[in-house]
DNA sequence: TATTATACTGTATGTATATTCAGTATTATA
DNA sequence: TATAATACTGAATATACATACAGTATAATA
């Protein structure tokens, strides 16, 4: 990305006030409006400079075509680095972990607020991991992804069931997914029999008192 | 709010996907591609039925002036309601707690993120209070307060060191701190003798892997 | 020094778009 | 049973809007 002048950053954020108050993108006269131009082709040019430096998209010939580019690391430094995180429970069925049915609400949450990215947070049922920290109803912050490592905490599903495990995978047929509490079993998986599924990857927690 | 009825949903949602896909509302005509429908009228009609409704508002005379009236509460509370919380070790030294010297960083988190406010965030060291979840360098959320029962998990100064554990308070001039871990042993506080201080309470916890 | 990018004014125009009017049909509501 | 709300088609139109073209001027680059 190229660098912004003053002026074309002017506009921009003109925009996304504009945006923000309205609902919808202003027209090449309401930026005139706002920043005092005479001439509708005042904005139409710094629109282009903008579209060409990658700061916005327009849509051809769509009156109000605009849309904001948003730079996830731009935000990040502007402090508008919140999102919304879905909350899933340990479901069992086999519908995707992400179906609207399964989220019990999102929560706001920086995106930045855990040293790796995460996808969802994932309501701890049962106390296999207790000794790991990890308590019932406790959030996790998961991060999809099936790039594992031995003594990792993943989230994984076998048949239909969703668990949370320390990971070993001892060979190439097998996996063993040892809870961190005394009262449980490890769990072992043949490879080839067997339904077995990586979710994701535990990056984090979150407990309310 | 007036009930909508299932159509009109199907025409909500799909200008809200609209908008999520392009970044700007769509014209009547989106609509009725969207939708199947044959004549402009069609979405004009569901526009002004949403708009009487309550859900969007229509800015008169504009191209794609469709804005989503947003009551949804949850959204409200949780958009831009972003604060800094300092995170403190325990310090043991006799210098106040939010002193600058004993801050490690500021992080950003919504101020409503545990169902109780909270004023700081503390670094835990060791793993007195491993049963309870609360492990080595977690961040428990502290709230400012003197006001704890039995039971509670407070963070107490006992002299010169700042430590997290239950709290239990059997008479007037005593007070036990127990540890949620085996290898601990209580700690007993004659408040006659000791220099005890209660520095807040436990509401949440937050642990990065 | 020539060229390009920035930063505008001013005019013009085809078309994208909102919006009204005229119908038809079905289903609730009073 | 009359009335209103829902759910559409189809056509017409004034205007909102993107966008191109013609200029002017200054600062940055090659």
């Amino acid at each position: 990305m190229k660098d912004i002048t003053p002026q074309q950053n002017k506009v921009l954020d003109c925009i996304k006030v504009y945006i923000k108050e309205t609902g919808f993108p202003p027209t090449r006269s309401d930026i005139c409006k706002e920043m005092g131009f005479k001439s509708p082709n005042s904005a139409e040019t710094h629109l282009r400079a903008l579209e060409k430096k990658g700061f916005i998209s327009i849509a051809s010939g769509a009156s109000r075509g605009i849309s904001i580019i948003n730079n996830d690391i731009k935000e990040e430094a502007s402090s508008y680095d919140s999102n919304e995180y879905p909350i899933v429970g340990l479901v069992a069925a086999g519908s995707p972990t992400l179906a609207s049915e399964n989220i019990e609400k999102q929560v706001n949450c920086p995106s930045n607020f855990f040293s790796t990215s995460f996808d969802y947070f994932l309501r701890v049922k049962g106390l296999s991991m207790k000794d790991a920290g990890i308590m019932e109803d406790d959030l996790i912050a998961v991060k999809k992804t099936h790039d594992v490592r031995n003594g990792d905490i993943v989230i994984a599903r076998i048949e239909d069931e969703v668990t949370v495990k320390y990971f070993r995978k001892p060979a190439d047929d097998m996996v063993i997914l040892e809870p961190a509490n005394d009262d449980f079993n490890d769990i072992e998986i043949n490879l080839r029999n067997e339904d077995f599924f990586i979710e994701g990857k535990y990056v984090g927690l979150i407990r309310e008192n």
